[in-house]
DNA sequence: GCCGTTTTCGGCCCGACTGTTTTCAGTCG
């Protein structure tokens, strides 16, 4: 069992507990280690196996959670967890999915009134079944009727760029409130984080109440799920909701700082301006013992009243950050100008729709100084691969083109090869040896055992004409899970063998992820970052794959691409 | 369940909003 599956394990359990009405703070040490284990950078199969380590000594791993993980790792499977699943029905989880339907409630209804469905749920508010119970209300059981069609949804968290468009048309509509005096996305879309559950959006306004009316005015469908004096929820479309918070000029550090998160960074936040004698909330940073202010119109000042230099949001996530800030060891995140060569692209040869002399021009003027045209093999086959005859003709067009964009752009001679279901390059060595670039990745076979899986992937990063593993784990967000692959076999060959490893721009895959980016990092393997565009539009989403790679704390150092081509040492 | 330059026990981030609460629990950010 690898870490991201024990990972899941405590996460399942931390969320069945809640069920049973557990301890809060023991349901959050399950959420802790899973987090820790999830982000660990050794497999936690390989530190139980060695007798010198011990997997307690991982921050947030206790004696209980390591015993737990060595279950998982030796059988596959957690009694524990077994048993918490007889026990608390699923509908009362579908039922926590109601806003405003926590575990509690969904347990009592469940319990009282013997639901089975939420089906079940539905016919009870119908009844008024639920108003009269202890606890419940007119209002509560309008309100579960009103959320049922949420949790009936189950709506999957949505990719960053469709939240950057929800973003900006909400972000147009509210510019018209004329008593906005500032405005400033936060959450999990600052962070840049692959994908968004809501958006979160910060305002300085003397009156609330206008900026709040202005929100809702937003869509005509959009309703409100809960208002106050200071923030609002509503919910626009089927389910997608929207936050927003309303502060005081002078708060706005400290509001920016608590609504960009991520949660976890906030509780690491707070406890360091604890342990300094300081409490820190949305409204500034204030003294413990007689509850002045220190700090909180900016985010610099609410750092810098703990100690700490300003920390970019893309790495607020409770991982390494603390320690970097205090050591002044934070990385200088990438910035897309920062990239000069894009060295995954593919056209009409294959399953793109433009021309090289089109991908050329566009690339050009996107700023870009050289290229790589890496059209797909010939097992890829619904995509009318090439062939080392079609390939060479393919180079053969590049070379005569070269001339026109001397001085402009490079464009180099390249292939997306495929690495074949049952191992070894899709095209002949000596005609990958003709090649400026030679992409190397997996398209058929993406569910074989992982040694199997593993084995393949290695064989292409000894290949010597192997320059670099594209979507390496092959994962499509929201829609198939990665290779079972054994990605630390995989970045150790990688670094042996000077294989460069790809950081695939697309949004839908954004592979490799920012946790593995950041093993990749410490292992000193540099990456390339690639839009794997198939139409000059494609060659636009390399601005979300500067966001991951700056969420792995990369820096322009770290990825090769923003090298001139001259300086690439192979 | 985890953790420890004051602690092996007793904390664990801090606050807004809602409903049915007569003083606060539950839920959420
Ligand atoms: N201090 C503190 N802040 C929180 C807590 N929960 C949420 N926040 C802050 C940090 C979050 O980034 C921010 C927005 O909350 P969200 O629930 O929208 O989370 P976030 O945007 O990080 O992720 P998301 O993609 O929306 O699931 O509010 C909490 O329990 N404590
Ligand atoms: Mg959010
Ligand atoms: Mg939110
Ligand atoms: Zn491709």
């Amino acid at each position: 069992m690898d870490n991201a599956a024990i990972a899941d394990v405590f996460d399942e359990m931390a969320q069945l507990l809640e069920f049973r009405g557990e301890n809060p703070f023991r349901i959050r040490a399950y959420t802790n280690g899973s987090k820790a284990i999830r982000e660990l950078d050794e497999s936690v199969a390989a530190i139980l196996a060695d007798p010198e380590r011990d997997l307690s000594k991982v921050p947030g791993i206790g004696k209980t959670l390591a015993e737990k993980s060595k279950v998982l790792v030796e059988t596959g499977s957690l009694p524990q967890l077994e048993t918490l699943r007889k026990e608390i029905p699923e509908v009362v989880i579908q039922m926590a999915r109601i806003p405003g339907l926590g575990a509690k409630k969904a347990v009592k209804l469940q319990q009282e009134l013997a639901l089975e469905s939420l089906g079940d749920l539905r016919k009870a508010c119908h009844e008024d079944k639920i108003s009269s119970l202890k606890g419940f209300g007119a209002k509560t059981q309008a309100a579960i009727l009103d959320g049922l069609s949420i949790a009936e949804a189950a709506a999957a968290r949505i990719y960053w760029c469709d939240a950057d468009e929800l973003a900006a048309s909400i972000g147009r509509h509210m510019e018209s409130c004329k008593v906005i005096s500032k405005m400033q996305w936060a959450g999990s879309y600052r962070r840049g984080r692959e994908t968004v559950g809501d958006l979160d959006l910060l305002v300085v306004a003397d009156d609330h109440a206008a900026v709040m009316d202005h929100l809702e005015a937003y869509h005509s469908h959009s309703q409100t799920i809960v208002r106050g004096d200071t923030k609002i929820s509503i919910r626009v479309g089927k389910s997608f909701q929207v936050d927003m918070r309303v502060v005081e000029a002078d708060q706005f550090g400290a509001a920016l700082q608590y609504f960009t998160g991520s949660q976890a960074h906030n509780i690491h936040t707070r406890r360091l301006a604890k342990e300094q004698g300081l409490k820190i909330n949305e409204y500034g940073v204030f003294q413990l013992d007689d509850e002045s202010r220190v700090a909180g119109s900016t985010e610099q000042d609410v750092y810098a009243a703990i100690g700490l230099p300003w920390i970019a949001p893309e790495l607020r996530e409770d991982r390494r950050e603390f320690e970097a800030a205090a050591s002044g060891t934070l990385p200088e995140l990438i910035e897309t100008e920062d990239v000069i060569g894009d060295l995954h692209m593919h056209t009409n040869a294959t399953d793109g729709t433009a021309t090289i002399r089109e991908m050329a021009d566009a690339a050009i003027a996107r700023g870009l100084q050289y290229i790589a045209i890496t059209d797909h093999s010939k097992r890829v086959s619904m995509a009318m691969g090439l062939d080392e005859k079609r390939l060479r003709e393919q180079w053969k067009a590049i070379d005569e083109i070269r001339s026109e964009y001397d001085g402009r752009l490079t464009i180099l001679k390249g292939i997306e090869c495929d690495i074949l279901e049952r191992g070894g390059m899709d095209l002949a060595d000596d005609c990958l040896a003709e090649a400026d670039w030679v992409l190397a990745s997996i398209h058929y076979g993406q569910k074989q055992p992982r040694d199997q899986i593993t084995e393949r992937i290695l064989g292409a990063i000894e290949n010597p004409h192997v320059s670099c593993i594209a979507h390496p784990t092959g994962r499509l967000i929201n829609r198939r899970p990665p290779y079972d692959v054994d990605m630390d076999a995989v970045m150790t060959a990688a670094k042996k063998h000077g294989t460069f490893m790809e950081l695939n721009a697309n949004p839908a895959r954004l592979d490799l992820n920012d946790l593995h980016l950041a093993a990749a990092k410490r292992m000193g393997i540099p990456i390339v970052i690639s839009t794997d565009a198939h139409s000059i539009d494609g060659l636009g989403v390399m601005q979300y794959g500067i966001k991951q790679a700056r969420r792995g704390g990369l820096t322009k150092a770290d990825v090769a691409n923003t090298r001139p081509w001259s300086e690439w040492t192979k």
